[in-house]
DNA sequence: GCGTGCATACTCGGATATAAGCTGTCCGAGTAGAGGGGG
DNA sequence: CCCCCTCTACTCGGACAGCTTATATCCGAGTATGCACGC
C-alpha cells in the first residue's frame, strides 16, 4: 500500500495558501517546495475540482483557499488527491471456487471486508480530526508570510 | 491508495487453514477460492516467511497455521503480504525550495507526517483488534470443513 | 513377516514476462491587467 | 483628464511519454510417501 506523494505536496500547499492574502500561482507553489511544476499543477487541479481551492486566471492569478482553514480537514485533501475509492475492495471470492458459498449466505457483507472497512473508517476519522489550520499552527507561519510578501 | 489483492486472498486462506486438521497445498487453496495458483503461492510464501503459516514439503504436504487462530491478527497478515512500510512517507519537502526551513526548526518531525502517522496507527490498531478466529466465526465453518474433508 | 532401498509423484521457492498506475512533461485555450491612443 | 481598445503576458486545463510496482506465470530443487525386493 502506497499513498501518492502528491498528498504531501497538496497538504503543504494548503498550509501555504492559508497564510497567503493573494492568489498564489501553481508554478510559485512548486518553486516554494522544490517540486515539479507541471505535476503539482495536476494535483492542484484535483483540489480545485474537489472545491477545496479556487483558481483565478489571467495575470496575478493563482489559487486561493475556497473555505476557511478551520473548515478544511486533512481528509478532504487526501480524498481529493488520492481518490475516494477505498484501499480494500472485496472481490467476493467467497462466491467463487470450490467452496463458493450459496447466495443466501451472502446477503450480509463478507466478514473480511467489514473488518477492513472498519479500519479504513478509523483512518479517515483520524484524518478528519485535523484541519489545515491545525497544521499551520505547527509550522513557522511567520517565515511563510515573509517569503510570500517578498514578491 | 490501493491495497494489494493478495491481502484478501491471504485472509481467506488463513480462515480455511484455521478449520483444516491436515496440511493444505497452495494449489488446493487456490482452487478453493478460484484464484491464480502460482500467484497465490507467492503470497503464501510471504506468509511463511513472516512466521504465520508453516510449509511442509513432499507428498501430503502443504501449509498449516503456525499459531492458534486466536493469536493471529488481521494486521499480522496484512503486514506480511503488503509489507511493513507505512503508506505515507515524508520526503521532508519543508527543507527544500524557496521556503526551506532552517535545520534547527526540523528537529521535531514535520506536522504533516505526524498526522498521517497517527492515522495509520489508528488503522493498524483496528486491524490488530480482530483475529483469524474472529473472522472464522463470521463464516460458515461447517461448510468449509465438509469441503476440506472431501479429499 | 520384516527391514531396506528405490522410484515416484507431489510439494515449495525463486527467477522471469506482462499490465496497470503513479510520476513527470508538453502544449494549447482563455483571461485579467497594463499601456497607449482618442475624445 | 477620462474612457475605450488592443496587446501582451500570464494563468489554468487537458492530452501525451517514462518508470516503478503489482500481477501473473513458468520451471527447477527438494522431500515424504508407497511399493517392491531381498533377507
Amino acid at each position: 500500500m502506497k499513498l501518492s506523494a502528491g498528498v504531501e505536496w497538496a497538504l503543504h500547499c494548503c498550509v501555504v495558501l492559508s497564510q497567503a492574502a493573494q492568489p498564489v500561482p501553481s508554478a510559485r507553489l512548486a518553486d516554494l517546495h522544490g517540486v515539479s511544476r507541471t505535476y503539482l499543477a495536476k494535483h492542484l487541479g484535483s483540489l480545485a475540482k474537489a472545491g477545496i481551492i479556487q483558481p483565478s486566471e489571467g495575470r496575478d492569478g493563482g489559487y486561493v483557499l475556497m473555505r476557511a482553514p478551520e473548515r478544511i480537514t486533512v481528509l478532504d485533501v487526501v480524498r481529493a488527491v488520492d481518490g475516494p475509492e477505498p484501499a480494500f475492495r472485496c472481490t467476493e471470492i467467497r462466491q467463487q471456487g470450490d467452496l463458493a458459498a450459496p447466495p443466501e449466505q451472502c446477503r450480509r457483507p463478507c466478514g473480511i471486508s467489514v473488518v477492513m472497512a472498519r479500519a479504513e473508517q478509523a483512518w479517515r476519522a483520524s484524518l478528519d480530526a485535523t484541519t489545515i489550520a491545525d497544521l499551520a499552527a505547527s509550522f513557522d507561519t511567520s517565515g511563510i508570510r515573509s517569503v510570500l510578501s517578498d514578491r
